[in-house]
DNA sequence: TCTTGTGAAGTTGTTCACAGCT
DNA sequence: AGCTGTGAACAACTTCACAAGA
């Protein structure tokens, strides 16, 4: 389970960075965008800030990739998007099961970007037997019964839980018993799944707390922490101030592979 | 290192690392559970197995707030509770307003995790006039118009942007101009922002997209890339195999401050 | 004895700065 | 002349391993 990091598969970029994977996608939209404008070319300064990234944080990115670009000139913007679905595999069609139709999950059902980049809904459920045969986004819902079916008659290996916390690690252990080997995780829990299934979660609850902590800082730039390490809870502090001097700087995780 | 321990924290945490700030949330998670089955204290190891990390990197953390744990027992799980709370900012009251009130707006306002520490949506806003004074989760939307009076009015330094992508960069632009000073974006698109002002991005897609780039590993372990920086178009290849080896190891951003 | 707290080593990610190609 | 691609320096983060202390 530690590091089993040996394996070169002979032929140069085997291995491309997580962090450079995590910003493929964005790259992609920057170029998705500028391929709709039918912009021909685009060198690396102009992508890196469509995309909110730095100039050389984005060539080394795709060095990466290959050398897919023209010195002096920049990237072919069609062929880089080519390259880049490639890379992520959006050039083949992704079925996804999302499970739990509350709130959340119907607003995963009707959102757009969702299809739009290989990704297809395969099917909806949820554990309520009220739901079943319900519509959700053009989709009818089917009972928790058929999960594992769904799973293998439409050969699903990615699945989305947006369960209440409670019910996800078990939704999550039928998800993998089923064939499913990634899962991404809306419910405020810590997902056990074994070795070779990747989890990715995404919780509202903590990017606030991390916005807060930031928030916090920004408002007692100078009033020193005194009564700090006390049990005294210290009545509210101001929470309006004037923007400090700079903002963090860096990006953070908000994921979990296993 | 850096920080000076000897008796007093007093200027304990000048500088945690980013890292580190990202999974306080999830301890304070493991550590509430805890607290809610009234147990006293807690190892390392243990409250590392529930937050989903290894107890090298939880003490670790826990260093950079100070010394809270007792050698040879553990840590006492109502004062690191307290700790933590503090550390993040949630032992005071942050207003927090929902921009764009569709299906994810609704699906947010409607989350229960969001009241559970510290956080209280003081207002729902849409552009929509129709959706005007509708509850949406027992609370009022109200009008774009009112958005700079409901922002001062209730001192609100914290949003959350759930509009579509086209609109999010102008709703941005305005919540900044009206004090707000940390975002959570939703929507699929790059915000810009002036300096001291925090952003932090949700998008589904490119979760999925990341997901989709391991599965895809998955699946082709042994086949050679063989037909690879080629133009050609591989023909859909086979999409469910048996677990690779083992899973991807590492953390990765799904995160943009600015 | 047991578990924390932490230097030191190791790993991953970012930025610099410039050689090399068009 | 301009822009990519990349080695090398730097910075951040993680893990190791063990001394210190309850």
């Amino acid at each position: 389970m530690a590091t089993g990091r040996t394996h070169r598969p002979a032929t140069r970029s085997r291995g491309i960075p997580e962090a450079t994977v995590a910003r493929l996608p964005l790259y992609l939209r920057a170029l998705t965008a500028l391929s709709e404008r039918s912009v021909p070319t685009v060198s690396s300064e102009e992508l890196a800030a469509a995309a909110g990234v730095n100039s050389a944080k984005l060539r080394k990115d795709f060095s990466y990739l290959g050398s897919y670009g023209t010195r002096g000139v920049g990237y072919d913007v069609e062929y880089l998007v080519y390259q880049i679905s490639r890379e992520l595999g959006l050039t083949q069609d992704w079925p996804v099961v999302i499970v739990g139709i509350g709130n959340l999950g119907a607003a995963l059902a009707n959102y757009g970007g969702f299809a739009s980049r290989g990704f297809r809904v395969a099917a909806l459920i949820d554990a309520d037997p009220a739901m079943a045969g319900k519509p959700v986004a053009g989709i009818p819902v089917q009972h928790t019964d058929e999960l594992e079916r769904i799973i293998e008659d439409n050969g699903v290996s990615i699945g989305v839980i947006a369960t209440p916390a409670g019910a996800a690690q078990q939704v999550c252990d039928r998800l993998v018993a089923a064939g499913v080997t990634s899962i991404l995780n809306f419910a405020p829990t810590v997902l056990t799944v074994p070795d070779g299934v990747d989890v990715r979660k995404v919780d509202l609850s903590i990017e606030l707390q991390i916005l807060a902590f930031h928030e916090q800082r920004k408002a007692g730039e100078e009033s020193a922490s005194a009564a700090a390490a006390d049990g005294a809870v210290p009545a509210a502090a101001a929470r309006r101030t004037p923007p400090a001097e700079q903002g963090p700087d860096g990006d953070v995780p908000a994921v979990m592979p296993a």
